[in-house]
DNA sequence: ATTATGACTTATT
DNA sequence: GAATAAGCCATAA
């Protein structure tokens, strides 16, 4: 038995969350944080750096304000990020010529 | 308890 | 638009 990994009730929150995102949408941090009463977008995304459960929880559906891509799989960097682009793009997500995501997709989860 | 870190955001310069 | 600073909050050490 490969041994559970260890979930904070915070992040089970964060990963419930997560599941109503539907596909061929995309939430950002700060919604995502307003919606299960959080203040902190920062928190969100810190719990989704540690997400033992990518791609299965759909965090990769998960985008900042700016509408660029951040990070994944825990790393911001240029290998994990398109991955990430990759994994949207083939969820009908449309980006623009700056990689932005298209604002039509983002969804309202609570306010 | 305290400090440091970060896949964030907003305001300021 | 880039660089800084400040605010925010869960986690790890």
């Amino acid at each position: 038995m490969p041994t559970p990994p260890t979930i904070t009730p915070f992040q089970q929150k964060v990963f419930l969350a997560l599941e109503k995102i539907p596909s061929g949408s995309v939430a950002t941090y700060k919604r995502l944080a307003i919606a299960i009463g959080c203040k902190s977008a920062q928190a969100v995304g810190q719990a989704l750096k540690r997400n033992p459960f990518a791609p299965q929880v759909p965090c990769h559906r998960v985008i900042p304000e700016s509408r660029k891509i951040a990070g994944y799989k825990g790393k911001k960097d240029e290998p994990d990020v398109h991955s990430k682009k990759v994994l949207l793009i083939s969820e009908a997500i449309i980006f623009d010529t700056e990689s932005l995501v298209q604002k039509s997709h983002i969804i309202n989860l609570k306010k």
